[in-house]
DNA sequence: TAGATTGTTAATCGATTAACAATC
DNA sequence: TAGATTGTTAATCGATTAACAATC
């Protein structure tokens, strides 16, 4: 059992939003109690869509490819790295804990056959357009992009995600120089 | 030369907004033309504090560190990773392109003689609170934490910025489901 | 019942926008 | 000068908050 004011005293927010977004949602707390907990991770599971497992596919297996499939965080999220692919002969037929490493070749295939919605692209930003443009979006509807690469936030029908970790490397450096407390996003 | 209309076409937001933000920072537009490019990468560059580089070090050689130290969006915002620091014997001695790997226990009296006020860290989360608690807070000013340990978004007097992976998949799998229209941040 | 905390309202606050005078 | 776009105002919009009746 966890209150509005349990919450808010983790995340730095006022226990009426969290109560009133909650609600938003149609979460449902016991008044005078709080919400019961494994009620509420179930009911943010189903609104992130996280509430049963997701098969994702990575293309580029190489050191940040590797690091992304071994990311803890994956697997507490649901996701599970059901395959990966690349252009590198040396890595083909090889693995990243229990997924697999196939020839970029058989990527659209493998995608059509798994009925792979989310690709999380690692590979090296020259090559992401490429990748991109031959997706069949009919399949894939979203896109977790770590390249340098910036593509929009949609095409064709896939929403495109795209991560730039030297951005947070600037927060940093803006919120150290104006002395601003950051938000914990806890 | 570039126009707020410009600026507002390629980011989805406002016009208005991007004239009464820059304003807001002292930035300087010429009316009837526009803003002069070279000027406002100046001005928004010392915004961020990365107008001149600066020094960064890499804690952790993994997978997701030498990924990191790679990145070609680091060198365009300025930051030069200037050293590299693991447990691993078998990388001690090495390099990342042209970062060099020291060994661990060198790590604080680096920071101290160099100065360094950011340190990345992409260590294992296990032995991240470790690391982070040992740290001179009067030397280093702010940590980007890629481990999957969240910490508080301040300790002492050094930033904490956490970055996780797995969080942006979720917000794909939430747009997807919620067929929300992302805004692009370019 | 008494105590506690929700869900919701109404009030406040801040952020976004449209519009336009200033001016290059 | 005529055309264009800034910087800024005043109006709008939405998000946050405090407060409290409902109720477990």
């Amino acid at each position: 059992m966890l209150t509005s004011k349990d919450m808010s005293e983790h995340c730095g927010l006022k226990s009426s939003i969290i109560r009133k977004d909650l609600a938003q949602f149609g979460a449902c707390g016991i008044k005078g109690q709080g919400y019961v907990v494994s009620e509420l991770t179930a009911y943010l599971n189903k609104i992130l869509g996280i509430n049963n497992t997701k098969d994702v596919v990575l293309v580029g297996a190489g050191h940040l490819g590797t690091a992304i499939a071994r990311y803890p965080g994956f697997i507490n999220a649901n996701f599970n790295f059901i395959a990966a692919f690349d252009i590198d002969d040396e890595k083909i037929g090889s693995s990243i804990g229990h997924t697999h490493i196939y020839s970029i070749d058989t990527l659209n295939k493998y995608l059509e056959d798994h009925k792979i919605e989310v690709i999380v692209l690692a590979v090296p930003s020259s090559a992401a357009l490429d990748i991109v443009t031959k997706l069949d979006s009919r399949i894939v509807k979203g896109i977790l992009n770590f390249t340098s690469m910036v593509f929009p936030g949609r095409m064709n029908d896939m929403y495109i995600h795209n991560i730039d970790l030297a951005k947070e490397l600037e927060v940093i450096s803006f919120c150290m120089k104006n002395c601003i407390t950051q938000k914990s996003d806890d």
